[in-house]
DNA sequence: AGAGTGATTAAACAAACGTTTAGTTAATTA
DNA sequence: TAATTAACTAAACGTTTGTTTAATCACTCT
């Protein structure tokens, strides 16, 4: 019957604690979250967390690896193969800010990560971060061979172009004040994708 | 004689500790620089942070401060009166890198302070960074009028335009690491303006 | 010379942190 | 059913944190 002080078993705990780690430290970052926070948002014993992490440094590790994975996934599955290096260039974009804009956690925590100069970026930047980077290179540089771009340094361009996307979702609270009241009511994911893909192509020129 | 354990007075004990603060806040973070080590790095002894700030806190935002004015500063002063909107443009992409090349730790400071959601952030947004956006907009915006610039969503190109720029800083370990080893060799300074002046004006179309 | 003032110090404070311990409960196995 | 294992808990550990206290030193002014 009644439940009193009961011990229930749950199966799923350790996806509940990295469920809330990921919230806590991407609202907070990875210093300003205590591990009994995290406890206490998953409704669970501060000494479970060390029941499944080691410590709480591993903990945050594993939250990242997940966000880069799912990330290079995401890019990967959604550049469609055969296309022009142009259609490409605009999938690219489009993955970016979709998957930017559905896990605005994990690109805070990415960019908390890469600011932070932790022991682990080095590795964390050699196995991730450059191999989007290096995706998104490979289709410039196959754009300025077949003659769809001009002669220029691509990796330099490269660099603008995952900067213009990145920094929409670095300076999100700033943005949205920003904009027209028109664009404020539609999702970033309409009207973004275009008008990046023209200013990379076209520039501003009148 | 000899100074034994002599307390020296120095009369500029307070900016010393602007100075280290500066350093550590920026390489470490607010949470994990401490007061203790604030103290240490600026040789005196940690409640002299306290006779001169009333908190950590209070420390941290004089430095915040500082940063912003002086960037504005710099970006008002640099921009040319009288010019054409392009040659303006041009002027904002040299001034800013040119100041974030020399003031690397202001920015992650201030990159770090946009991410972590304090309460302050609000009034230091609206307060600079807003300002430093309406300045680059309005030359945006005027080239658009004067038929320099094509016509488009200028809010969005100002975003991109920054975000283009400050990218490189924010990412800057893993930029070095890219770029050809030529360039490596140089300044930023010297090749990023034009590049990033070439490509926001005429894209990579080819 | 001595009172007054500002600069500086060592030492302590309570609170919070990451982590560990030792034990209890529920489920599984034999 | 008894023994074993996995999931869970309350309480404590030592350390570090931001901050304060009370006293000491160096200097200026009369």
């Amino acid at each position: 019957m009644a439940d009193k002080k009961s011990k229930k078993i749950k199966k799923n705990s350790k996806e509940i604690i990295l469920m809330s780690a990921k919230v806590l430290f991407a609202k907070q970052g990875f210093e300003l979250t205590t591990v009994r926070e995290i406890a206490g948002k998953a409704g669970i014993n501060v000494a479970m967390v060390y029941y499944y992490f080691n410590t709480k440094e591993e903990l945050h590790q594993n939250i990242i690896d997940d966000a880069f994975k799912s990330f290079f996934l995401s890019l990967k599955e959604g550049v469609g193969q055969g296309k022009g290096p142009k259609e490409k260039i605009y999938d690219v974009i489009k993955v970016y800010i979709t998957f930017l804009h559905h896990h605005k956690d994990l690109h805070r925590i990415i960019l908390r990560e890469t600011i932070s100069q932790s022991k682990h970026i080095d590795m964390i930047v050699k196995k991730y971060i450059s191999r989007n980077f290096d995706l998104v290179h490979s289709i410039i540089k196959e754009g300025v061979q077949k003659g769809a771009f001009r002669e220029h340094d691509t990796t330099l361009s490269t660099f603008s172009l995952i900067g213009m996307i990145l920094y929409y979702f670095t300076y999100e609270p700033i943005f949205t004040r920003l904009i027209s009241p028109e664009k404020r009511k539609k999702s970033i994911t309409e009207f973004l994708p275009d008008h990046i893909f023209n200013l990379f192509m076209e520039g501003v020129n009148g």
